[in-house]
DNA sequence: TCTGGGGTCCTAGGACCC
DNA sequence: TCTGGGGTCCTAGGACCC
């Protein structure tokens, strides 16, 4: 039996949650009527557009360009700033009215989610439902949302993506023709920036000109990935709508630090409260890792890393330092940095001790310090306590959870 | 005051083992 | 003493997503 998959995609998700929480706030602007975006804090080197509204998409402004380069593009470009813990309010509220509608639905993102209606449709047409969704998410909270009804997540997902705002669109198999091969190949699902001239070189410039391709030149041009690509264009994804959060497979924080910096001593400051970020997640979800990884970015953007595996799982931040310093000081070569992010791979729920590490002392001593600012940091706010001297990071870490 | 941050998955090469 | 072949594990880098 064919299954029943939609697909649920917020319309320009920041800022329309913005405008919605503006307008609630007593603000009688709507920033989605005007050349808006949400954007990053320039003066910190964050200037980049995470969302636009329908009128600065018409002046070519996209999502991720430089801030700077989106006001070249329209001069009287408002911009505003993010605030994930509103997203994170109608995020949920988004979430918990889809809920109502099948218990197999799976937050694919802040602002998406995939729905399994196979066994959910109670004698109603997918899209009658579909219908009713969109407008109680618009009245009951004020924004839009585009749904893509299919056979399956991957073609829901390309539905969702097609006339926008507001909209509801179906991609049934015999559909896939008319309305998905049509479409220029940089429009597929997991088709990016860097396989297009690999793409065209083999005269492929739409969905169907790569879905006609065969399977056996994709393979071997692109190996595993070009198999996907090629079933993905032609409408193949047997996938789950998996309704279970899994246990995430690594944790990491980064940041652009506000000013280069070219000393091995600040850097180390700026590492333990980035490690301090990440072991605060890693024992919020009770994972122990094994795997540490440190990454650097250059004032010329030229990316590099260093991991290491240890013959422990822990999650004591001060054990994690201790490994990530090592690998700063062995990856870094005096260069002028712009970025510095600490990655914990290998994830397991169990711990894994070495007693040569830490005496028994020592390590409950340890144990002891990570709960407590734990404990103050969950009671009085992320900030309220860091060990980090020099620390500033503005934002509250994990910002998903 | 030009280029975020958090993820997942894949590949290639080298070490090492039998 | 002219050089196999299969396998696993580890590391670095990169593509893609939102």
């Amino acid at each position: 039996m064919e299954r029943i998959i939609m697909h649920v995609d917020v319309n320009n998700a920041f800022l329309s949650w913005t405008a919605v929480e503006r307008l609630k706030n007593g603000e009688t602007l709507d920033i989605r009527t005007i050349p808006a975006i949400i954007g990053g804090d320039e003066k910190q080197r964050k200037g980049v557009v995470l969302a636009k509204s329908p009128i600065a998409k018409k002046f070519g402004i996209q999502t991720g360009e430089p801030i700077y380069f989106a006001r070249k593009k329209c001069r009287n470009l408002q911009v505003f700033s993010s605030n994930f813990s509103v997203y994170y309010k109608y995020s949920n509220a988004l979430y918990n009215l889809l809920c109502e509608y099948t218990d197999k639905i799976e937050r694919f993102s802040i602002d998406e989610c995939f729905m399994d209606l196979t066994n959910y449709l109670a004698g109603r047409t997918p899209e009658i439902i579909a219908k009713e969704i969109n407008k109680r998410v618009k009245e009951e909270f004020g924004f839009t949302v585009n749904i893509g009804i299919a056979n399956n997540k991957l073609l829901a997902k390309m539905a969702s993506d097609f006339e926008k705002p507001d909209k509801i669109h179906t991609l049934y198999k015999n559909q896939i023709k008319e309305k998905m091969w049509t479409l220029p190949v940089s429009d597929l699902f997991m088709v990016g920036r860097k396989s297009l001239p690999k793409l065209e070189k083999m005269h492929i410039r739409t969905i169907g000109d790569l879905a006609k391709k065969e399977e056996k030149e994709l393979i071997k041009a692109f190996g595993k990935y070009g198999k996907m690509i090629w079933e993905y264009a032609n409408g193949i994804d047997n996938s789950e709508v998996i309704s279970i959060e899994p246990e995430p497979k690594c944790i990491g924080n980064s940041v652009t630090l506000p000013y280069d910096i070219s000393n091995l001593e600040e850097l180390q400051e700026v590492l333990l409260s980035i490690v301090e970020q990440t072991t605060y997640r890693l024992r919020k979800h009770k994972l122990y890792a094994s795997v540490i990884n440190v990454q650097l970015k250059t004032k010329d953007f030229k990316v590099s890393s260093h991991q290491k595996k240890i013959d422990i799982a822990t999650n004591s931040t001060k054990i994690i330092y201790e490994e990530a310093k090592k690998l700063l000081k062995e990856l870094y070569n005096g260069e002028a940095i712009r970025l510095i992010g600490v990655r914990v791979d290998n994830l397991s729920s169990k711990e894994e001790t070495q007693i040569s590490i830490f005496d028994t002392k020592e390590k409950e001593k340890q144990e002891k310090l990570d709960e407590v600012i734990d404990k103050i940091k969950n009671k009085y706010g992320y900030n309220a306590i860091t060990r980090a001297g020099k620390a500033d990071l503005k934002e509250t870490p994990d910002k998903l959870k």
